[in-house]
RNA sequence: GGGCGCAUAGCUCAGCGGUAGAGCGCUUGCCUUACAAGCAAGAUGUCACUGGUUCGAUCCCAGUUGUGCCCACCA
C-alpha cells in the first residue's frame, strides 16, 4: 500500500470544520493504554459490596501463572468483559473478579526446567528453597499475564485480584479439606494410580492423555515346566511387568483352560509359580483368552488381584527402573522390556510377536511421559454424594448449561465419576494438612489448629491437586470461610464462562465443592461453554504449532478492539472459533469506519443535547433510522440473553455500516446541504443514533467507542453511562418508504453501471417521481444518483420498477443500446422463470389445499409482480432503437 | 467399543418445511468535500450421497460416505 491519504491534498470544502484532534484514521495504539489506565484510576471496575444495586458476578477462569495468554484466553476474556460491561451499564453492581492459578504441577515443571538449565535439581535446593524459588518465578512471570489483560481491556476489579496460593484461599482449602475429612469424604488408600515417572507424582485419571502409539504385542508361553498340559499363552505390550505377575486369569466358562483352574504354573524367567484363576473380566474372544495378572502395575489386574486375594508385587521404582532381583534389576522399564523379550525368545517362550502394534497409551498431560500405573498410598475424595448433587443441580434446572448439547458431556462425567486422587508428590501447592504421630496416629488440622508438638510427629509431605483449590474459586475468592460482605453480596456468581475442555477438570469440581461448602447453593446459575480458537483453516492452534499467534502482535498491529470484535463475530455457542489475520484487519476497518462516521457527524454539528424532536418534525429518514435503532437495541439484548455473540456482533455491524453509514449518513448530506429546520432535526437524530450505537458497541469494542462517545457527547465515559433501552418507537411506514427509496436508487445505479456511465459523471436527467412515495426524496435521489437538472435532447428512457411504483429516468445522450438490451433481456428471463414457477405452484391443488394462507398469498403476489415485470420489460425492449 | 456433532459460495461460517445468506476473497468502475482501512455495481452454490415422509425437503426421518470432538479402553 503505497497510497497514503494524508499525503493527498486535502480537498475538503471550507464548511468542513473538521475537529483538528480527529485524524482521518483511527490509531488504536495511541489511545488504548491511556484510556485503560484512566478507567482503572477512576475505579470504574471496582464493585461495591455495600451498594443497593443488584449484583452481577463473574469470576475469571484463573489462568495458570506458567504461561502467557493466548487467543483462547483473549476470546473468553472478551466475552466475559462484554457481559460485565453491559451489566454495569444496565445498572448492576457488576463484578468481574480476576486472578491466577498456581497450577501446581505445571509451574513446578517450569521452574524445574529453569533449574535444570543451571545444572540443578529441586532436590539440590531442598523443599523450602525450591518453593521460595517458585514464588519468585510467580512474581516475575505472573505480571506478564496481568499486562496482557490490561492490553485487552479487561474490565476486572483489580482490588479483588486473587491467587490460589494466597493466605485466604489457602485457609479455604484447609477448611474444606478438614470438613470433608471429618465427614469421611476424604480418605487415604493404597490403590493403582497413574504415576508419571518423570514428574515423580501421582496424577488423576483426567490428567492422562491417551494417544495411539506404536508398541509391540508379544505372546508368551507360561507354564509348561514339568508337563505339557499346563502351558498357557498370554499376550502383553508391557513384557517387563511379567516380573510382577502373580496369576494368570481366564474366563470361568472357558473350557480350554478349565483343567488349569486352581493349578499353579511356572512363571518364566523367575523361580516362582503362579495360580490360574477364573475371572469374568477376561474376554475369552481376545487373543488366547488368557491374561497375565500384575496387580501392582495395572489397574484391571489390581482389581482381579483384589477379587482373588492375590499378592501385589511391585517390580519397579518411582522412576520406572526394575527393582525385582535378578538379571533385569536396575534396567529402565523400556530397556527391560526388550531384554526380557530377548531372554524369553532365547528360551523359546515367545509364540508370536506383532510389531509395530498400534495401541492407545497413556501419557502425562504435563510432560508427555508414558504413564506407569503404580500401586501407591494416596489421598482420595469420595465423590459419590458430591457428584450426585452436582448432577442434580443441572438436572433440576438450578444450573443451566449453554449450549444445552454440552450437558450430555457433563452428565456423562458426573454420573460415572470415580473417586478423585488428590495427593501429589510435589512441593508447589497446598500441603496436605495431615500429621502422623509416632504411634501411627493421624490428625487432620483446620487452619486455626496448631500442629501437634512432640517427638515423631511429621506432616504429610504431599500437596493437593491444583484443581482442588481452583474448585473452591467462586467462593474462596470472595473471602470464604469468613462470612464476608463480598460473599453475601456476590455469591452465587451469575455466569461461568469457560472452554468446554475443562468441564471435568474445573466446572464439575466447582459444582461439587460449591454445593458442598455453600449449603447446597450452586456457584453459578449459568454455565456458558465456549469452543477452542482455531486458525483460519479450522486447524487447532497450540503453542507447538506454527500457526500459533500471540494476541499481543495483532493487538499492536490492529488494536485490541479489532481482535475483540473478530473473536466475538466468530463466537457461535459452544463452537470453535476460527480467526485469521485478514479477519482482524476487517474488524480494524470496521473500527475505522465507525471513527470516520462519527467524525463526519462532528463536522456537521451532530448533537446529543436536548430532547429528540417531536415525531411530527421528523422526516421519513429520521423516523426510519430511529425505528431501526430501537429494533436493534431489542435485538442485541435478545442475543446477549442467549450468549449469541456472533449474532449480536453481526447485527451491530450490519446496522452501523449498511444502514447508518451507507444510507442515513448519505441521505443526511442532502438534508444538511438544504439546511433549515430539517437539517437541525437531522443533526439531533444523527447524534442520537451514534450515541446509542456507540453505547451498544462499547462492550465489544471498548476503546474506539470510548474515544468517540466522549468526544461526541462530552460525557465523562461510556463505561459508566447507561445501557440503551428500546423506547418502543417503531415506524413501519417509514421503514417501507426508505426500503423503496433504497430499491429505486440501487436500481438506477445498476442501470448506470450497466450503461457504463461514470459514477462521478453528472448526467442530465429527468426524474419522474410525481405520485410516487419517493417524491419527497427527489433532492436526495439526485444527490445519490449524481443527476443534474434536466438537460436537453432526451433520446432514451429507462423505466425502473420499484416497490409501489416506477421510477422514470430519462437520460440525454446516446445510451448503449446493446448493454441495455442485455440487461432487459436478462431481467425478462428471470421474470419469466418466476412466472412459470409461481403459476405451476398455484396450479397445484395439494398446495392450495394445504399450504397456509399467507404462503399462498405471497406466491400470488410474486406471480402478479412477475406478470407486470414481463409486460414492462417487453415494452422497454420494444422501445429500444434497433441498431 | 460407546456418546455427541458436523458436511451450505474459493475460504471461514450463519440459516431454514415455502424464491439460498454474511464476512473475507474475486470481477468491473470510481479518490463522489467522513473514511481508498473507502464507495458503487456484479459473478459464484446438483445446500455430501441414496432412499423415505410431504402439495412442497437444503431443512424432518432412515441409511451411506467423509470428518471432528468426548468417554471407555484393547491384556
Amino acid at each position: 500500500m503505497t497510497e497514503n491519504s494524508s499525503q493527498r491534498p486535502d480537498s475538503r470544502g471550507p464548511n468542513a470544520a473538521a475537529p483538528a484532534d480527529l485524524p482521518t484514521q483511527y490509531a488504536p495504539a495511541e489511545v488504548e493504554e491511556e484510556l485503560y489506565e484512566r478507567w482503572v484510576a477512576r475505579g470504574w471496575f471496582e464493585a461495591d459490596a455495600k451498594s443497593d444495586k443488584q449484583p452481577y458476578t463473574i469470576v475469571i477462569p484463573p489462568p495458570n501463572v506458567t504461561g502467557s495468554l493466548h487467543l483462547g484466553h483473549a476470546f473468553q476474556h472478551t466475552l466475559m468483559d462484554a457481559l460485565t460491561r453491559r451489566k454495569r451499564m444496565q445498572g448492576y453492581e457488576s463484578l468481574w473478579l480476576p486472578g491466577m492459578d498456581h497450577a501446581g504441577i505445571a509451574t513446578q515443571n517450569k521452574v524445574e526446567q529453569q533449574l535444570a538449565e543451571e545444572g540443578k535439581s529441586r532436590q539440590d535446593l531442598g523443599r523450602e528453597a525450591f518453593v521460595e524459588r517458585v514464588w519468585q518465578w510467580k512474581e516475575e512471570y505472573g505480571g506478564k499475564i496481568l499486562g496482557q489483560m490490561r492490553r485487552l481491556g479487561d474490565g476486572v476489579d483489580w482490588t479483588r485480584e486473587r491467587f490460589t496460593m494466597d493466605e485466604g484461599l489457602s485457609r479455604a482449602v484447609q477448611t474444606v479439606f478438614k470438613q470433608m475429612y471429618d465427614d469421611g469424604l476424604i480418605y487415604r488408600a493404597e490403590r493403582i494410580i497413574n504415576w508419571c515417572p518423570r514428574c515423580l507424582t501421582a496424577i488423576s485419571d483426567i490428567e492422562v492423555e491417551y494417544q495411539e502409539d506404536d508398541g509391540e504385542l508379544v505372546s508368551i508361553r507360561y507354564g509348561g515346566g514339568d508337563g505339557e498340559d499346563d502351558s498357557v499363552v498370554v499376550a502383553t505390550t508391557r513384557a517387563e511387568t511379567m516380573l510382577g505377575d502373580t496369576a494368570v486369569a481366564v474366563h470361568p466358562d472357558d473350557q480350554r483352560y478349565a483343567h488349569l483352574l486352581g493349578r499353579h504354573i511356572k512363571l518364566p524367567l523367575t523361580d516362582r509359580t503362579i495360580p490360574v484363576v477364573a475371572d469374568e473380566h477376561v474376554d475369552p474372544e481376545f487373543g488366547s483368552g488368557a491374561v497375565k495378572v500384575t496387580p501392582a502395575h495395572d489397574p484391571n489386574d489390581f482389581a482381579i488381584g483384589q477379587r482373588h486375594g492375590l499378592p501385589a508385587l511391585t517390580v519397579m521404582d518411582e522412576r520406572g527402573v526394575i527393582t525385582a532381583h535378578g538379571p533385569f534389576e536396575g534396567l529402565d522399564r523400556f530397556e527391560a522390556r526388550s531384554s526380557i523379550v530377548a531372554a524369553l525368545r532365547e528360551q523359546g517362550r515367545i509364540t508370536a510377536e506383532k510389531r509395530p502394534y498400534t495401541h492407545s497409551v497413556g501419557h502425562c498431560s504435563r510432560c508427555k511421559t508414558t504413564i506407569e500405573p503404580r500401586l501407591s498410598m494416596q489421598w482420595w475424595v469420595g465423590v459419590g454424594p458430591l457428584a450426585q448433587a452436582a448432577g442434580d443441580a443441572v438436572r433440576d434446572g438450578r444450573v443451566k448449561i449453554h449450549p444445552a448439547e454440552m450437558s450430555a458431556r457433563y452428565f456423562d462425567w458426573v454420573d460415572n465419576m470415580l473417586d478423585w486422587c488428590i495427593s501429589r508428590q510435589l512441593w508447589w501447592g497446598h500441603r496436605i494438612p495431615v500429621w502422623y504421630g509416632p504411634d501411627g496416629e493421624v490428625r487432620c488440622l483446620g487452619p486455626d489448629e496448631q500442629p501437634p508438638t512432640g517427638e515423631g510427629w511429621t506432616q504429610d509431605p504431599d500437596v493437593l491437586d491444583t484443581w482442588f483449590s481452583s474448585g473452591l474459586w467462586p467462593f474462596s475468592t470472595l473471602g470464604w470461610p469468613e462470612q464476608t460482605q463480598d460473599l453475601a453480596k456476590f455469591y452465587p456468581t451469575d455466569v461461568l464462562l469457560t472452554g468446554h475442555d475443562i468441564i471435568f477438570f474445573w466446572v464439575a469440581r466447582m459444582m461439587m465443592f460449591g454445593l458442598y461448602a455453600m449449603d447446597g447453593t450452586a456457584p453459578f446459575h449459568t454455565i456458558a461453554l465456549t469452543g477452542l480458537v482455531r486458525d483460519d483453516h479450522g486447524k487447532k492452534m497450540s503453542k507447538s504449532n506454527p500457526n500459533s499467534v500471540d494476541p499481543l502482535d495483532w493487538m499492536n498491529a490492529y488494536g485490541a478492539d479489532a481482535v475483540r470484535f473478530t473473536l466475538t463475530s466468530g463466537a457461535n455457542p459452544g463452537a470453535d472459533v476460527p480467526i485469521g489475520e485478514d479477519w482482524v484487519k476487517a474488524s480494524r476497518n470496521f473500527a475505522n469506519k465507525i471513527w470516520n462516521a462519527t467524525r463526519f457527524a462532528l463536522m456537521n454539528g451532530a448533537t446529543v443535547q436536548g430532547p429528540l424532536p417531536q415525531a411530527s418534525e421528523l422526516g421519513a429518514t429520521d423516523r426510519w433510522i430511529l425505528s431501526r435503532l430501537n429494533s436493534v437495541v431489542a435485538e442485541v439484548d435478545g442475543h446477549y440473553d442467549d450468549y449469541q455473540f456472533a449474532k449480536l456482533s453481526d447485527a451491530l455491524r450490519h446496522f452501523a455500516w449498511d444502514e447508518v453509514f451507507d444510507w442515513y449518513v448519505e441521505l443526511s448530506k442532502t438534508t444538511f446541504a438544504v439546511g433549515g429546520r430539517p437539517a437541525e432535526v437531522s443533526r439531533r437524530v444523527l447524534g442520537e443514533v451514534l450515541d446509542v450505537m456507540l453505547r451498544l458497541l462499547h462492550p465489544l469494542v471498548p476503546f474506539v467507542t470510548e474515544s468517540l462517545w466522549t468526544t461526541l457527547t462530552g460525557g465523562e465515559s461510556v463505561v459508566v453511562t447507561s445501557w440503551p433501552a428500546d423506547s418502543g418507537f417503531r415506524d413501519v411506514a417509514a421503514e417501507q418508504e426508505i426500503a423503496t427509496l433504497q430499491d429505486a436508487v440501487t436500481e438506477v445505479r445498476r442501470f448506470r453501471a450497466d450503461q457504463g456511465l461514470q459514477p462521478g459523471q453528472r448526467v442530465p436527467a429527468r426524474l419522474s417521481l410525481t405520485g410516487s412515495p419517493l417524491a419527497s426524496h427527489e433532492d436526495a435521489m439526485r444527490q445519490l444518483l449524481r443527476l443534474q437538472p434536466e438537460g436537453e435532447g432526451f433520446h432514451a428512457t429507462a423505466s425502473l420498477p420499484v416497490a409501489g411504483g416506477t421510477v422514470e429516468l430519462d437520460l440525454s445522450g446516446v445510451i448503449d443500446v446493446d448493454a441495455e438490451r442485455k440487461r432487459l433481456t436478462k431481467d425478462l428471463d428471470s421474470a419469466e422463470k418466476e412466472l412459470r414457477q409461481t403459476t405451476a405452484k398455484l396450479g397445484n391443488e395439494g398446495f392450495l389445499a394445504k399450504a397456509p394462507d399467507h404462503v399462498v398469498e405471497k406466491i400470488r403476489e410474486r406471480r402478479s409482480t412477475a406478470e407486470s415485470d414481463i409486460a414492462r420489460l417487453q415494452q422497454q425492449l420494444d422501445r429500444l432503437p434497433t441498431a
